[in-house]
DNA sequence: CCGCTATTGCGAATTCCTCATAATAAGTGA
DNA sequence: TCACTTATTATGAGGAATTCGCAATAGCGG
């Protein structure tokens, strides 16, 4: 028995072993990582996923990354100008909010609830996932009232 | 003479000259190319323009498409796994389903009709817009029971 | 028509990500 | 526990999409 007794920890080699997967050290430093740091990027979460795992390098984190996506143990989010982001909530069906003159990523509560919360009229596709993502302007950012570089006439 | 005396043509000229922008030919032929072809990659965009403008370079259409974007004349879509892609349907609000099998793109009207349709509950941010993208599977890639890797639509 | 300067063409560079292969380590049975 | 088998990681190269810097070109106002 080992001192790996925490609860996520537990909770992630389950689902490492119900999906055929070894339960390595790198595994749980990036879902460690994604967990502790939501929204960061593949590099970001390497840098954190190191202070526990020094030579883990940052390849080894993307097929990881890509791996436990494709489990469905992460979600991957593709903002617009800015390298794929990922995250460990997937369990509810929540959206984002990008800041478009910051970057920053804030999460949603969905208002419906469950997948796919909308549902289109005119669509031949059997649709799985209804992703949304908001663009606006974080409270941060919209404080200067001096010089908006681009003015985004709200509307 | 062909597609730059009509209605769109003429007025996209006036766009750009409402935007301070010279009239190319070059933002003429990649204008046409978009709305001829929507949801067409820059590369296919750089294709169907040389068909006017046969010295047109790849990396001129990335600018130009670049910088209508941000002039609001263009939508750049970002499809997970796939070069963006831009659209000239900007005035409606509507959204986009993928097929995740073919990579088909199928434009959605929105239930609601104006921007943004849909305003979340919890969040510091103030919204301009809301991009929702369904995905799914296309009816072409649902009907084979078999050999879903690669369709075979030839029957 | 002239000239100013925005725009394009061109080549290279950058960023983000994946592939191929060898080395490593996790899980398994004796 | 020990060796064995095979998934997983490290490493370096490679590739696709996009951007950058600078010189040549061409809109457009005068």
């Amino acid at each position: 028995m080992t001192t790996k007794d925490r609860i996520s920890g537990r909770s992630w080699a389950g689902q490492l072993h119900a999906h055929d997967r070894r339960v390595t050290r790198q595994r749980l430093a990036v879902l460690a990582a994604v967990e502790s740091s939501p929204h960061a990027t593949a590099e970001a979460v390497a840098e954190a996923a190191r202070t526990e795992l020094p030579q883990l390098t940052l390849q080894s984190v993307y097929v990881v990354l890509a791996d436990l996506t494709e489990l469905g143990m992460l979600r991957r989010i593709e903002p617009p100008h800015s390298p794929a982001r990922y995250e460990t909530r997937i369990g509810d069906n929540h959206h984002h909010a990008i800041c478009t003159r910051c970057g920053r990523i804030e999460d949603v509560d969905c208002a419906v609830g469950h997948a796919p919360c909308l549902i289109p009229s005119s669509s031949s596709m059997t649709i799985a996932v209804a992703d949304v993502l908001y663009q606006g302007i974080c409270a941060d950012c919209a404080v200067p009232a001096v010089a908006p570089v681009h003015p985004t006439p709200g509307q």
